[in-house]
DNA sequence: GGGCACACGC
DNA sequence: GACGTACGTGTGCCCG
C-alpha cells in the first residue's frame, strides 16, 4: 500500500473554523464552533485521503527563534478569542479520541514541524498532503506534496500543487518565499518591501527569480522609485525572507512510524460528540467495530458435509438457509444449502440437494417446519428447481426488520452482530465485494452456511420473545408472513411486457428527442451536453444570462422549479423541460424496462423489498414497478406496455381512495373528518371549507387546490417549509395554512399533541397492526433532527396504518381469490392500489369482491372506499 | 465505484 | 440560530 503522510496546521484550522462558523455551544454553554469545523474537515480528509500517516502540528508558545531575528514578528496581532481559548483542551481531546498525534514544539511554528516532517516523509517516498488557513505553506508544495488551504467556511479547500502555483502566479513553490520577503505579511507583520505589493513581486521575480538574485541587479530594475525603494529597504527583504521561510530541519523529534494512523476510537470519540452536543456527526463517523469484525478470528465448528441424502438428516424443526448471492434472485443460481437440526449440522451442496426426492419431499412437506432467512429468497429461487418451499414457520429477516425497522440488514451477519452473535462473517467479507467478489469452493463456503444456519438457531428465540414482548407476534405470523409468500407468487409470476409497443415508443421518443435536441442548440447557439446540469448551468446562466434562482452544492441549479421560473425569459427552457420529460420516458422507462424483460417470456420480474422501509410500505426494485408514470399524458402511455400474460385477459386494477386521510380521521376520531368521509364529501372541498370558512359552492379551485396541499403534507408528514414549496407560497403563509388546519379539526390537533407526547415518553410509534418505529432523535436538541422525529411521530401512524391495511387486504384477496376458486392473479401493489390480471369471465365477480375484501380489511370508524377499472392493458385500467 | 442532480411514483 | 427539511428507486454525469 503506498504510504501518505497527512499534516495538519492545527492552530490555523481551529482559527478558520472559529471564524467561519457561528458561535455555536454545546447545553453547557461551552462554546463549540472551531471544533465542529475542525471535525468536518478532519471527517472529510479521513475520508478522502485515507492517509497512513498523520500528524496535528500546533504553534507551542509566544515567542519563537523568529522572534530573535524581529522582534515584532507577529506582533500587533488581536488577542486570541476566549470563546476560542476554550476550545483548545477540546481539540486535544478530539484528536486523542481520533487516535491522532499532536505535536509542538517549543521555539518553533507549527509550519516549521510541517516543514521539517514533509521534508522528511518525502526522502522516504510518502505522498504528503498539508493543511492550513495560512497561504505560506503553499512554498511546500512540491512533487509529492500537495498543499490544501481553507477557502471560505471550513471544507472549501483549494489545493495547490506547483502546476497550481505557477498557473496562479507564475511562480515556482520556493518563490512564494521570496514572494513574501518583496510583499511582507500583514497579518505576522512581516514588512517586506514598502509599495511592493503582489503584483510587483510577481513581476520582479519573473525577471529576476528569487530576492537575492534581484538585489543584486536593483539598477536593471525599471522604474526610478521601486529602485529606491528596494535600495533602501535590502535588509528588510532580505530579513522579510527569512522570516517567511519554513524551516525544513527543525529539532522536531518524531519518526514517521511513531505517528501511523489507523482508526478512531469510536466510543471515546461518541463520547465527545455527546458531550459537546455534535448530534449530526455521530451519526456520521464509520464503525470500526466492522473493520475489526472483520478480521475476527471465527472459532471452529462442528458440522458435516452430507454426501447422500437420507431421511434422517431431514428432521424437524430445521434451520434452514439457502444461500443465494446476487441480488435479483430471479436469475440466480443457489451455491449451497445449510441445515441445523437435532441431527446436528450440515452443509448440503446445490447438485446434491436439488437432485434428491428426499429433499423436495422434505421442502415441500408442510408439516416439516423450517426456520429461515428470507422466506421469500428461498421460495423463489426453489421454484426454479421445480421445488415448493413450503412449512416456513419463522422467518429471521423478517422478524428482525419487525422488532426495529430502522436497521439497516445486509445479510444474516448484520442481525447476528446486532443482537451480540459474532461467529459469522458478512458476505462482503467472505465473499468479496463489488469486482472482488468471488465464490470460494465448497470446502470453504461449506461452513460460512453452516454458521448463518447457527445464527438462525440461535436468535429464534430471542426475536420471537422480542416480538412476544412487542405485541407483533399476530403482525409477524398473520400478516407479513403469510404475506412473503404471496409476494413470491406475485414476482413469481411477473408481469406480461408488450416489447413492440416499448420499441415503437422508444422510436417515436427519439425522434421527438433528436428534433428538441437540434432545436435547444441552435437556440444556444452551440452544442452541448443537455443532460448535464453543469454544462446546461453554463449555457443559460452564463451564455444566456439568465437570472440564478437557486444554487446547488455544486453550481447552478438546474432543477424543473427552476427552469418554470424561467420559463417565460427564454424559449429554450421549455424545449429543455420538455427535452427532461422525454429523456426521461426514454432512458428509465423505455430502455430501462426493455433491459429487464425476459426474453423468453416477455415478462418482468421485479422484487419486492418487504423489509426496509421504515414505515412498512413495501419497495419494489429490478424494475422499480411502484413508479410507472401516470401523471402526465405522454408518460402514462408507458402502461399500455403492461399487459395480461394470457389472450383475452384485462389487467384490474383497485385503489383505496384518500386512505391515509381515512386512517387519520380513524386514529383522531375526529368528528368533523369522519363525518365528511361518511357523507361521501369530497376531502380536499370538505378541508378548504373548514379552512377559509366558505360554503360549499364558495370554494374555488385555488382554495381547493391549497386544501389538497395540506392534506397531502399531513399525509406524508411535511414541514411548514416543504408546503411552502410546494405550493410556492412563503413559510409562513405555509405554517398559517397548517395552523387553521387544525383549528378546523380539533381531534387531528390533539391527536398530533398526543402522539408526540408518546413518542417521547415511549420512545417509538406504532401503527394499527402494532408495527413500531423507533424515533431516539425526538429528544434531540438539535431542533432539525427533533423537528424531524416530530413530523415523523405524527406521520407514520398515519402511513403505516395505511401499509397494514392493504398488506392485510392482499392476504385476503389470495385467501378469497382461492376459495372462490378464481384465475385471477395479484400482480403487483402500488402503496394503496392492487393490480391483478383477470380471464373476462371473472370480472364482474371481481367487481364485487375486490372492492368488498380490501374495504373490509379492518374495521375502522370510517368507511373505506375503493375504486376500481379494468381494461387491456394497464393503461386502459384508469 | 461513488456522489450528485434530477425525476418518477405514492 | 443551525448541521436541513416525506420516502424510495433509477438514470446520467463526472470525478478519481
Amino acid at each position: 500500500m503506498s504510504k501518505k503522510l497527512v499534516l495538519i496546521d492545527g492552530n490555523s484550522i481551529a482559527y478558520r473554523a472559529f471564524f467561519a462558523l457561528p458561535l455555536l455551544h454545546n447545553e453547557k454553554g461551552i462554546h463549540t464552533n472551531a471544533v465542529y469545523g475542525f471535525t468536518m474537515m478532519l471527517l472529510k480528509i479521513l475520508e478522502e485521503e485515507k492517509p497512513t500517516h498523520m500528524l496535528v502540528a500546533f504553534d507551542a508558545g509566544k515567542t519563537t527563534f523568529r522572534h530573535q531575528t524581529f522582534s515584532e514578528y507577529k506582533g500587533g496581532r488581536q488577542k486570541t478569542p476566549p470563546e476560542l481559548s476554550e476550545q483548545f483542551p477540546f481539540l486535544r481531546e478530539l484528536l486523542d479520541a481520533f487516535q491522532i498525534p499532536r505535536y509542538e514544539l517549543e521555539n518553533y511554528e507549527a509550519d516549521d514541524i510541517i516543514g521539517t516532517m514533509s521534508l522528511q516523509a518525502e526522502k522516504e517516498g510518502y505522498e504528503v498532503k498539508v493543511y492550513s488557513g495560512d497561504k505560506d505553506l503553499t512554498q511546500l508544495s512540491s512533487e509529492r506534496t500537495t498543499v490544501g488551504i481553507t477557502r471560505k467556511g471550513i471544507t472549501d479547500i483549494e489545493v495547490y500543487t506547483p502546476e497550481h502555483i505557477e498557473e496562479k502566479y507564475g511562480l515556482t513553490p520556493q518563490q512564494i518565499i521570496d514572494m513574501k520577503g518583496l510583499m511582507g505579511d500583514q497579518s505576522d507583520n512581516i514588512p517586506g518591501v514598502p509599495g511592493v505589493g503582489e503584483k510587483t513581486a510577481i513581476k520582479l521575480l519573473k525577471e529576476f527569480h528569487t530576492v537575492e538574485e534581484l538585489l543584486q541587479s536593483i539598477d536593471q530594475v525599471s522604474g526610478k522609485k521601486l529602485k529606491e525603494k528596494l535600495t533602501e529597504f535590502k535588509e528588510q527583504a532580505i530579513m522579510s525572507k527569512e522570516l517567511a521561510t519554513i524551516l525544513r530541519e527543525a529539532p522536531v523529534d518524531v519518526q514517521i512510524g511513531d505517528i501511523q494512523f489507523k482508526e478512531y476510537d469510536k466510543e471515546k470519540l461518541i463520547a465527545l460528540f455527546k458531550e459537546l452536543g455534535f448530534q449530526s456527526l455521530l451519526n456520521k463517523i464509520d464503525d470500526p467495530d466492522e473493520a475489526a469484525a472483520d478480521d475476527a478470528v471465527l472459532e471452529d465448528i462442528d458440522f458435516a458435509m452430507v454426501e447422500e441424502i437420507k431421511e434422517e438428516i431431514l428432521v424437524c424443526p430445521s434451520y434452514f438457509y439457502v444461500e443465494v448471492l446476487e441480488d435479483n434472485y430471479h436469475y440466480a443460481d443457489i451455491l449451497g444449502f445449510s441445515l441445523v437440526n437435532e441431527k446436528g449440522a450440515f452443509f448440503i451442496s446445490h447438485s446434491l440437494a436439488l437432485n434428491s426426492p428426499i429433499f423436495k419431499a422434505w421442502a415441500e412437506d408442510e408439516t416439516k417446519k423450517k426456520i429461515v432467512y428470507d422466506a421469500k429468497r428461498s421460495e423463489v429461487v426453489l421454484r426454479h428447481h421445480g421445488i415448493h418451499l413450503s412449512g416456513v414457520s419463522f422467518d429471521l429477516l423478517i422478524a428482525s426488520y419487525l422488532a426495529d425497522p430502522s436497521e439497516t440488514i445486509e445479510d444474516i451477519a448484520s442481525i447476528a452482530k446486532r443482537y451480540g452473535v459474532s461467529d459469522v462473517q458478512s458476505d462482503d467479507v467472505f465473499y468479496g465485494k463489488g469486482a472482488k467478489r468471488s465464490v470460494p469452493e465448497e470446502k470453504l463456503l461449506a461452513p460460512h452456511l453452516v454458521r448463518k444456519a447457527l445464527v438462525l438457531s440461535q436468535l429464534e428465540e430471542k426475536l420471537q420473545e422480542e416480538l412476544k414482548s412487542n405485541h407483533q407476534l399476530e403482525l409477524f405470523y398473520d400478516l407479513e408472513m403469510p404475506l412473503s409468500l404471496i409476494l413470491a407468487d406475485m414476482e413469481s409470476q411477473g408481469v406480461k411486457v408488450d416489447r413492440e409497443r416499448l420499441l415503437a415508443m422508444g422510436e417515436e421518443l427519439k425522434g421527438r428527442l433528436a428534433q428538441l435536441e437540434a432545436n435547444i442548440y441552435s437556440l444556444a447557439g452551440e452544442t452541448f451536453n443537455i443532460n448535464s446540469p453543469k454544462q446546461l448551468g453554463v449555457i443559460l446562466f452564463e451564455k444566456l444570462g439568465l437570472p440564478v434562482i437557486k444554487k446547488t452544492k455544486t453550481g447552478y441549479s438546474t432543477s424543473a422549479d427552476v427552469l418554470e421560473q424561467l420559463e417565460q425569459s427564454h424559449e429554450i427552457i421549455a424545449e429543455i423541460l420538455h427535452f427532461r420529460q422525454l429523456g426521461k420516458l426514454q432512458s428509465t422507462y423505455i430502455e430501462g424496462l426493455l433491459k429487464v424483460v425476459n426474453s423468453k417470456t416477455d415478462k418482468i420480474h421485479t422484487i419486492f423489498n418487504q423489509t426496509l422501509t421504515q414505515t412498512g410500505r413495501l419497495s419494489s426494485t429490478d424494475p422499480n414497478l411502484q413508479n410507472i408514470p401516470i401523471r402526465l399524458e405522454e408518460g402514462r402511455k408507458i402502461r399500455q406496455a403492461f399487459v395480461p400474460s394470457e389472450s383475452g385477459w384485462v389487467i384490474f386494477a383497485a385503489d383505496y381512495s384518500q386512505i391515509e386521510l381515512r386512517v387519520l380521521a380513524h386514529i383522531a376520531g375526529d368528528e368533523k373528518l369522519i363525518q365528511a368521509f361518511k357523507e361521501g364529501m369530497d376531502i380536499h372541498t370538505k378541508t378548504a371549507m373548514e379552512v377559509f370558512h366558505v360554503e360549499k359552492d364558495e370554494v374555488t379551485s385555488n382554495m381547493r387546490r391549497h386544501a389538497k396541499a395540506v392534506n397531502f403534507g399531513i399525509v406524508y408528514g411535511i414541514s411548514d417549509y416543504g408546503l411552502s414549496q410546494s405550493l410556492k407560497i412563503t413559510r409562513k403563509e405555509a405554517g398559517n395554512f397548517i395552523t387553521r388546519y387544525l383549528e378546523s379539526y380539533p381531534k387531528v390537533k390533539d391527536y398530533m399533541e398526543d402522539i408526540v407526547r408518546e413518542a417521547k415518553q415511549k420512545g417509538y410509534v406504532t401503527t394499527l397492526l402494532h408495527r413500531r418505529r423507533y424515533l431516539p432523535e425526538i429528544t434531540s436538541r438539535n431542533f432539525n433532527l427533533k423537528s424531524f422525529a416530530e413530523r415523523t411521530a405524527m406521520n407514520t401512524p398515519i402511513q403505516g396504518s395505511a401499509a397494514d391495511i392493504i398488506k392485510k387486504a392482499m392476504i385476503d384477496m389470495a385467501e378469497r381469490l382461492k376459495t372462490e376458486g378464481l384465475q385471477t392473479r395479484l400482480l403487483l401493489q402500488v402503496h394503496d392500489e392492487l393490480i391483478f390480471e383477470a380471464p373476462p369471465e371473472e370480472i364482474e365477480k371481481l367487481k364485487l369482491i375486490v372492492p368488498e375484501v380490501m374495504e373490509n380489511a379492518v374495521e375502522l370508524k370510517v368507511p373505506l372506499k375503493v375504486d376500481y377499472a379494468y381494461g387491456p392493458t394497464w393503461f386502459d385500467a384508469k
